[in-house]
RNA sequence: GCCCCUAUGGUCAAGCGGUCAAGACGUCGCCCUCUCACGGCGGAAUCAAGGGUUCGAUUCCCUUUAGGGGUACCA
């Protein structure tokens, strides 16, 4: 057959594929530097999949002083969904994964001189380069119906399987004549292209992943669609025009395209490109009700959306740098001998990614986020806390604002000491957390306690109590106190013969405790009575009478 | 059905032919301590099963089992 007729009938008004070769020349990029990208589908929300690959990205691309972009595959009409590309590009920006080059959350804003970054802008691109594989014999049209008639696809596919068991296929309308290709365009039969594939089941090839490393792999076998009949291409061919075009140099996906590899291997080499790495993630998988791991799942999962992670209050931060700790699990070593140091100065590597699927840890996210936020300063907490509340509890919020110094004094307990607490693993809990430094008392914890020893401390603590008193002196009070009520200063001594004693000075702090938080638990009540003021702190005690 | 990937404690995992099988989270105990926490110390807990190869297998090979993924004109 004239492939070339044939090529001009398919395409008649396709630009060359050397114009576009010369409006996208090859990148002029330092020896060593790394072209990554992060190319979801517009779905309206950013999973954590995509996260934990633009971490990847972004670290690999920076670190070799290379480029991060990011670019959308809309080629599914069906899932479109306004502003989707939008929340993908905000998302990646609020977690500190800004892209340097590609789309920037609004069609105009792109940059970069590899776009358009959006895939159905593009095309015409692949108009030519499909024609050009038409050229090359590498390509034929399709007019199968996925949906009508004997040729149905599917239903081929399906007794081909059973027969077979082989996923090999050589499709019918590889023998068409062009006549009869004339024919069907002539009669406005709408086609897609499939790749005339020439590989062969019984050989393989060796490929070498970043992360799974030296491979062997079936030859691709089967005669993929390249253009749907719509015009668009499905993934594959999208991937390999664009990434070669755009100059990627390490393409990161989910390890749900490894069985695609061969397929879209054969495509670059049918396209004369040079294939870029690839590196093969692991997925994140979480378990089930019935006890079993599976993928993330958008549907089922609300941790499968970033946006959650943000509207618990988790600082991007911990997020980051649990998911970091889940690609390369020394991380945390490191991070333990740098705890000043940010995630980015951390020596990132592919080749350190592990082949496992992880399953989330929100424990394990707790802990490190409870470490990162215990790093921080009064004001850090504050700043990001308030950034939180605006968003996501208003109310809150305006407490925080109105009362900053006495805000930021709260968030100050036990922050400046050698080993400060770690009560707090997202923002989400601060107010619940502090609330009798907000909203006053509402219930006290009285279960096990004895309510008149309490109040009889209490009554006795009020007249000594002065806040002019530094900690010593204040400590003082309270053990001379014990003595008085007949409490044990002696831990020792008490252990000794708790009998002697209505209790230790343990539990008269315990009473002051619940008395100024109506808590057990809480930070040091020092520092709370300090910046209740004396006023307060007597009227909390004065109301403990009424218990 | 067929193909591919994976398999170390409850979880994340080091390991890459000879180790008393790291470390972290969680858990338990003790200590410290004004409670809780923080911190310190210690304990329990792992090589999926069966065959090979080898002087020697957690490590290499095979089988089984389990889990995940693919098998779309979805990505």
């Amino acid at each position: 057959m004239d492939t070339e007729k044939l090529a001009k009938l398919l395409y008649p008004n396709a630009k060359t594929t050397e114009y576009w070769l010369e409006k996208y020349p090859k990148r002029e990029l330092k020896k060593g530097a790394e072209v990554t990208r992060l190319a979801p589908s517009p779905t309206g929300y950013l999973h954590t999949g995509h996260a934990y690959s633009a971490l990847i990205n972004k670290l690999t691309a920076k670190k070799s002083g290379g480029i991060f972009y990011l670019r959308l595959e809309d080629t599914d009409q069906k899932r479109l969904i306004d502003h989707a590309g939008d929340i993908a590009y905000h998302m990646l920006v609020s977690y500190d994964l800004t892209p340097d080059e590609g789309y920037r959350g609004d069609e105009l804003a792109q940059i970069g001189d590899y776009g358009d970054y959006i895939q159905s802008k593009r095309l015409g691109i692949y108009q030519s380069f499909a024609k050009s594989l038409v050229e090359k014999g590498k390509a034929f049209p399709c007019f199968c119906k996925k949906t009508e008639g004997i040729e149905d696809v599917e239903e081929r596919r399906q007794k081909q399987l059973e027969e077979t068991g082989n996923i090999e296929e050589k499709d019918p309308c590889r023998e068409l004549t062009y006549e009869q290709i004339e024919e069907k365009i002539k009669n406005g039969e709408e086609f897609a292209l499939k790749l005339k594939s020439n590989g062969n089941l019984d050989k393989t090839i060796v490929v070498e992943d970043l992360i799974k490393g030296k491979r062997e792999i079936r030859e691709n076998a089967k005669d993929i669609v390249l253009m749907k009949s719509n015009g668009i291409p499905p993934y594959a061919f999208a991937h390999a025009v664009d990434d070669s075009l755009m100059g990627t140099t390490i393409v990161v996906r989910g390890e749900e395209w490894y069985p695609s590899l061969s397929a879209h291997l054969e495509l670059f080499n049918a396209l004369g490109f040079k294939p870029p790495k690839y590196a093969h993630t692991p997925v994140i998988c979480k378990l089930d009700k019935n006890g079993n791991k599976r993928k993330l799942s958008k549907r089922k999962d609300p941790e499968a959306d970033v946006r959650f992670f943000i509207e618990e209050g988790y600082p991007k931060v911990a997020v980051i740098e649990y998911l970091l700790n889940l690609l390369n699990s020394d991380f945390e070593i490191w991070r333990t001998n740098n705890p000043t140091l940010s995630y980015k100065e951390f020596p990132f590597s592919i080749s350190k990614i592990g082949s496992n699927n992880p399953m989330f840890d929100f424990i394990k996210l707790a802990d490190i986020s409870k470490n990162y936020i215990s790093r921080l300063s009064a004001d850090e907490v504050y700043t990001m806390l308030v950034e939180w509340a605006k968003r996501f509890d208003i109310d809150f919020c305006k407490i925080l604002t109105e009362n900053s110094d006495f805000s930021k004094s709260v968030l100050n307990i036990d922050r400046t000491t050698p080993k400060p607490r770690k009560d707090i693993a997202k923002w989400n809990e601060v107010k619940n957390y502090y609330d009798y430094m907000f909203y006053g008392i509402k219930n006290y914890q009285l279960e096990d306690v004895d309510k008149s020893k309490l109040k009889e401390a209490i009554k006795a603590y009020s007249v000594v109590y002065n806040e002019n008193d530094d900690k010593q002196v204040w400590f003082e009070k309270i053990k001379n106190l014990a003595n008085k009520l007949g409490y044990a200063t002696d831990n020792k001594l008490y252990k000794q013969n708790p009998q002697a004693y209505k209790g230790n000075v343990a539990d008269l702090c315990t009473y002051i405790r619940l008395a100024l938080t109506g808590r057990k638990n809480s930070p040091d009540i020092y520092e709370i009575a300090k910046i209740l003021g004396t006023r307060e702190v007597q009227r909390r005690f004065k109301n403990i009478e009424k218990q």
